[in-house]
DNA sequence: GACTCTATGATTAGCCT
DNA sequence: TAGGCTAATCATAGAGT
């Protein structure tokens, strides 16, 4: 207990990055756990849910939360407050976010890439119509856009085949195109698998 | 400068929840501001990115973001983290955060409603050619491969046919359907966007 | 609510093991 | 790399404006 006093005293401390490697990470260590101390300290004393994501200097994902990031994550994103956050300054990050979301849908895309490896070799005559369908002035734009707007009306479009499907073994027919060859691919592979797929 | 002192200091402060809502609320002001200044200070002093999402007492979303928040809830959620951080009790919270990620699509989304609004009425024709098509086993998963997975190469490819075409204004040819309606129809309207365009 | 003020509890920089 | 120590700085409870 009666230690004898012998370190140095706390230094004040400019608010900028550490040079020194060395103590940046020890800073990094004692400030990190101060924050996450402090974020559970104000979740339980005033009982709001609060989460916390950092990196640590290696890049490793570190986290807080109550009562979990993911519900946090979830519960901020689902919030409309989203919009408003994108002010001037956050909007400059916009592509990298756009970057960032592709990684996210990929992420749980790759476990059906083997389904789609069945798929790739089909619709080649679906491309070269789309090949000469062309007349693109904001496709740029246009294809973020059709995203996953497109893709969610497209879903629930499926699913409401499937539910007729599933009332009529028969395929739901409503074209009349005359050109019958085109016709049949189109049936046979799922058009618009195809018509992406290029 | 010279004031007397009058105040009372500050008192040990037991970790649960304050009972006294006038007590809470200043707690949570004082602490959140502080929270948000100790993630600053980690953020610059050891050049980290972090973020810290949380919600007021009446239930307001508040955040801090170093670059801003949704780059690092982005970079959190796309690192293989998360799978570990998905425990059994995270787990039930997978489907909401599908919901999620849908959400912040659709939020960059919205800015394009009006250029999309101006496309609305074009290829019928082309649905229902697409309706006709079906032959769904897989669709449902199907449909999110399609997803990005589609749209990345769709928009490959759309920059190389840019390329082409502002080397020589005339369109890209490659079809040979028998349909000339259809096959006018599709050149007019742009197939892929009103293709999903359900 | 949002600030102020003061006294004091809490955090942490620098140094050590 | 992690943990302990001390002393200085920082944060904030309680009270008032």
């Amino acid at each position: 207990m009666a230690r004898l006093p012998r370190g140095g005293g706390r230094r004040k401390t400019e608010l900028k990055r550490i040079k020194n490697e060395r103590e940046r990470a020890v800073t990094f260590t004692k400030r990190h756990n101060g924050l996450f101390k402090k974020a559970n300290e104000l979740a339980t004393l005033c009982g709001v849910q609060i989460g916390v994501i950092l990196f640590s200097l290696s890049g490793k994902p570190l986290s807080f939360g109550s009562p979990n990031v993911l519900f946090v994550i979830n519960k901020f994103l689902n919030s409309n407050q989203v919009n408003q956050q994108a002010d001037d300054f956050v909007k400059r990050f916009i592509d990298s976010y756009h970057e960032s979301k592709v990684k996210m849908l990929n992420q749980e895309l790759d476990e059906l890439n083997e389904k789609l490896a069945n798929e790739k070799k089909r619709g080649q005559r679906l491309q070269q119509h789309f090949r000469a369908s062309t007349g693109w002035d904001t496709y740029e734009e246009y294809i973020k856009s059709l995203g996953i707007h497109g893709l969610m009306k497209l879903k629930y479009k499926l699913e409401e085949l499937k539910r007729n499907v599933e009332r009529n073994s028969d395929a739901i027919s409503g074209s009349s195109s005359s050109n019958d060859e085109y016709e049949a691919d189109l049936s046979k592979i799922g058009a618009p698998k195809d018509f992406l797929k290029m």
